[in-house]
Order: C-alpha cells, then sequence, then structure tokens
DNA sequence: TCTCTGTGCAATCACATGGTTGCACAAAGA
DNA sequence: TCTTTGTGCAACCATGTGATTGCACAGAGA
C-alpha cells in the first residue's frame, strides 16, 4: 500500500529538486528555461525532472520543439492525506497503549 | 521553510526505514529485537533508527540497559499538512492560469 | 565470577546518484 | 541556407549511503 508512496519521498528528499519545483510553481517552464534560473546544468534539471516525472509530481507538455513542465499538486495532496492517516494510526495505538498502562494498578519500582 | 522538510522526505525515501516504522508501529522496540523481525543487521537499524531519529520521526527511551524506540506520529502529521499546503497552492496557481486563459478571446492558430 | 545479551564504534564495500562535459540532431528564425 | 536554440544520449566522476563484519564494553542473570 505504502510502496507506491515510498519513490515520490525519495523523489522530494533532494533540495535541487525543491528548487525546480518551487520554479515551476511560479509557471511551467522548460529544462532550459530552468537551467537559466538555476545553479545547475540543464542536464542535470532534465535528469530531476525525469525522477519527478515518474513519480507523478510533474507533468511535460510538447510546445514546439520545446518539453514544458508543470508541477501536479494533486499528487502532493494525495501523498499527504496518506501520511497523516499512518501518522494518526501510529499516535492512536500509542495513546491506547498509554491508556491501558494508566489504568493497571501502579507497580512499585525500587 | 521547506528547508527542514527536505531532511523528513529523505528519510521517508527508503524502503528499508518504512519497515522499521511500520514494526514500529505495532510497539515500541529495540534495534536488537528489530534485528531478529527484519532481515538486515542490527547495525543496519541502528543507522536508520539515527536518521529517523535525527528527524523526529522516532524517540528513544533508555530502559535498563536496552534502547527502546517508538514511532511518533505527530511529526508525519505535520509534515503532511506543509505537503497538503504546498500542493494546493501549485493547483490554485494553476487553475488560476486556467480560468485566465478561458476567458481570453480564442486565438486562431493555422 | 562467568556468561550472555544489547550497544557502540570503526573499517570496509558495493552500488546508487547528483553532477559534469561533450557530441549529435532537429526545429525555428534571420 | 546558415545560425541559433532546445533536446536527447552517453560517458564519466565524485560522493553519499545502505549494508556488512569485527571488536570492544557494559549490565543482567546463573
Amino acid at each position: 500500500m505504502t510502496a507506491m508512496l515510498v519513490p515520490v519521498f525519495a523523489a522530494l528528499g533532494d533540495e535541487t529538486r525543491w528548487s525546480i519545483l518551487a520554479a515551476l510553481g511560479e509557471g511551467d517552464a522548460s529544462a532550459s528555461a530552468l537551467a537559466d534560473r538555476l545553479p545547475v546544468s540543464r542536464q542535470a534539471i532534465a535528469k530531476h525532472l525525469g525522477v519527478l516525472q515518474q513519480v507523478g509530481l510533474v507533468e511535460s507538455v510538447r510546445v514546439g520543439r520545446e518539453l514544458r513542465f508543470r508541477a501536479v499538486g494533486a499528487e502532493l495532496s494525495v501523498t499527504a492525506r496518506k501520511l497523516d492517516a499512518i501518522g494518526a494510526e501510529w499516535d492512536r495505538r500509542l495513546s491506547a497503549i498509554k491508556a491501558i498502562a494508566e489504568s493497571l494498578p501502579r507497580l512499585e519500582v525500587e
């Protein structure tokens, strides 16, 4: 269930990819356009875009001879919802354990 | 703002760490106990727990001579909320651009 | 005390990955 | 047509990292 989630997190676990996503958040752009704004080569950016596209965080559209990329927020929302559910489950179990522990007769520890 | 987020995603971008988190989700455990259940060495698990602890996804408590770890769901919830906000923002801008585009007189393309 | 168990630290290794440069090629514009 | 610009592909390199083994040490129990 969470299997498909891990690559998304791996993709999000890189600073450069976040700067790419941030740049795309202000409007679609091609790899070359991004390379003008960011301190990395176009090829490096193309690789990152490949990673992001593979996990659905960006989409690409051909415009003439250039490939424009767009950040896909929906994927983030889906991921966020799953994350929240998992976190809530852990805390639920934790508080359940706490409640049980507190209902027990106190054990004396010397 | 998102700067502290990236290490969390990097920590979540590994299958083994997810199995550790999943195991901890069913109850606190030490590195050695986890090594009995998972197909990796104790030292490898200890490293992973170090990574997870550094980003606040697990906490440790000394019980006698053993170190017990617990999954912290709250950190996931915080992360999930930030993710959702970012995703919503991207989609908001995207739909805003769409709305503008659709309100414009249609351009003829030959 | 002797033994077993759980940690901690270090060295090592293989592989993934972020980054670069170089070259080739196709399409838009002068 | 010639030049420019944007891609695509490949080789290469350095570093990070997931994982291992080995050893040392401290605490709990027989």
